[in-house]
RNA sequence: GGUGAGAUGGCUGAGUGGUUGAAGGCGCUCGCUUGGAGUGCGAGUGUGGGAGUAAUCCCACCGAGGGUUCGAAUCCCUCUCUCACCGCCA
């Protein structure tokens, strides 16, 4: 969440974000209940130090002279009892108000209203091309037999599928891959000095496999309880992570860090559960759209300073993912329409898919600034000792859609897929993916 | 799942109803001491909110939430976590 004292200072802009973000947030009625807040503390406070002083003195007297001081205070705490109520109302307002103010966004972020207003930045590579129709990834994996969904459907439901054979094995491949990347400090550094981005640190990434579950009061704290796609634990509670996200961003929840520490890099793996209620119909082929995928996630913890150019180099080593796979994708900035409510930044890679002879996101990339530490409480001490609030990026490294994007984009004509060559090593040297029993 | 013990400031550790926001020790900061490091001596040393130009003052916080009481770190209830043992288990 926001500061409140930011947007009391910031009303103009914070009311222009929050329109441009599409959101309908009451920042008047917000204000008006944080200046009553005020006044209301205080009148609490001060009978509560009157209530104080009172029992001090009871405390040393005796006799009659204690039962009516008793007596009095008694008047003093229903006056209490009654502004306690009245804030208590009050509070519940004003905690969903100030929940549901988005974050600001930075002034280079496009304004636009939906996913057709955001900004092609680059491409990368070029459109592969075939003498031949090229297929879904879908029809490809499933007449490779690498992919079932029909099965899936009649064991779990719509929306599930099994991942078989080789396409398992180019799935670990990947994320392998993925790992190997963001713990390299070479490659940190290369692609770093490529974006002229030297003053940031070339820490490597601290790999992490971290819980799927997590306290509901934690995942709403980083604003990511989204009612409709959230799976529930009924019967603890519990809700299921949409992304690894969810439990490494509050990693350091209740810590203060210290500056010289930053930034704090992690690459985290895990299944991604997401109910995609609201989503009927749509994607509904293949795996482009699941309830469950698998997923190395991004996080970094920075200062406010650096969190801006730490999101660059994060793109950068997501663009240096895909070209080292050389597939053909076009780096885009989200338009304030299209990004999420914590976002003060966002960027998508985009890879195209010739099957669907359409570009798709495989991966995205959140500046949050320090929306999701406030309710964590995740801070770091500066050089001057003085206490501030981490900043995150949180980002993809690898999930299940850039395996679509190998399969349409890598396809042959016999059907079989050809393995990009940084895959190779981590499938005994295997060159392409064929039907079993062409082996 | 069962039983038992516990959770106090940066750390350690006292505190079972009344100036206890919290003894003592360690650490840290400043001053003196020293040629200098150390020792020694003295003072200070939590966070958040609010009022005030400021000095300063007020409120809240002893795992979290609720309750009893004029008054709670201390008593009661619920929850969370840690440790030990038992049971079960990848």
């Amino acid at each position: 969440m926001l500061d409140i004292k930011f947007i009391r200072e910031n009303v103009d802009l914070v009311k222009r974000s929050t329109k441009n973000k599409g959101k309908d947030v009451n920042i008047d009625r917000l204000l008006l209940l944080d200046d009553e807040r005020r006044k209301l503390q205080k009148e609490l406070d001060d009978m509560r130090a009157e209530q104080n002083r009172v029992s001090a003195e009871i405390a040393k007297a005796s006799g009659n002279k204690k039962r009516d001081m008793i007596e009095s205070v008694s008047l003093v705490k229903d006056k209490i009892r009654e502004l306690e109520g009245k804030l208590g109302d009050l509070m519940r307002e004003y905690n969903t108000l100030l929940y549901a103010v988005p974050n600001v966004t930075d002034p280079s972020m496009p304004v636009g209203k939906d996913e057709n207003d955001n900004v092609v930045l680059s491409e990368w590579g070029s459109k592969p091309e075939f003498d031949f129709n090229p297929k879904e990834h879908w029809e490809l994996a499933e007449e490779l037999d690498i992919l079932d969904t029909k099965k899936a459907s009649e064991v779990s439901g719509a929306r599930f599928w099994y991942l078989k054979g080789d396409l398992v094995r180019l799935q670990f491949a990947m994320h392998q891959f993925a790992f190997d990347v963001f713990t390299n400090t070479d490659i940190i550094r290369k692609v770093r000095d490529n974006l002229k981005l030297s003053h940031l640190s070339d820490k490597p990434f601290i790999p992490m496999l971290p819980p799927v579950m997590v306290r509901r009061e934690v995942q709403k704290a980083i604003h990511r309880v989204q009612g409709d796609t959230t799976y529930r634990i009924e019967m603890e509670d519990l809700n299921l992570v949409a992304s690894a996200e969810h439990t490494m961003a509050p990693y350091h929840m209740n810590e203060v860090l210290e500056e010289k520490d930053l930034p704090k890099r992690y690459i985290g793996y895990s299944t991604a559960f997401r109910r995609e209620a609201g989503t009927y119909g749509k994607d509904m082929k293949g795996m482009i759209r699941g309830h469950q995928f698998d997923k190395s996630e991004i996080e970094s913890f920075t200062t406010a300073e650096t969190g801006s150019d730490e999101q660059k180099l994060i793109v950068g080593l997501q663009e240096y993912l895909m070209q080292q796979l050389g597939l053909h994708y076009r780096l885009v900035q989200i338009c304030t329409g299209d990004t999420g409510s914590p976002d003060y930044q966002q960027f998508d890679i985009e890879a195209w898919l010739p099957g669907q002879n359409a570009y798709r996101e495989t991966h995205t990339s959140d500046y949050m600034t320090d929306y999701q530490t406030r309710g964590i409480n995740a801070f770091y001490k500066t050089m001057y000792g003085e206490k501030k609030l981490l900043h995150t990026n949180d980002a993809t490294a690898f999930s299940g859609r850039p395996l679509i994007a190998i399969l349409e984009q890598y396809q042959q004509k016999d059907g079989s897929v050809k393995i990009p060559e940084v895959l190779r090593k981590y499938m005994n040297g295997q060159e392409f993916i064929k039907k079993e029993f062409d082996r």
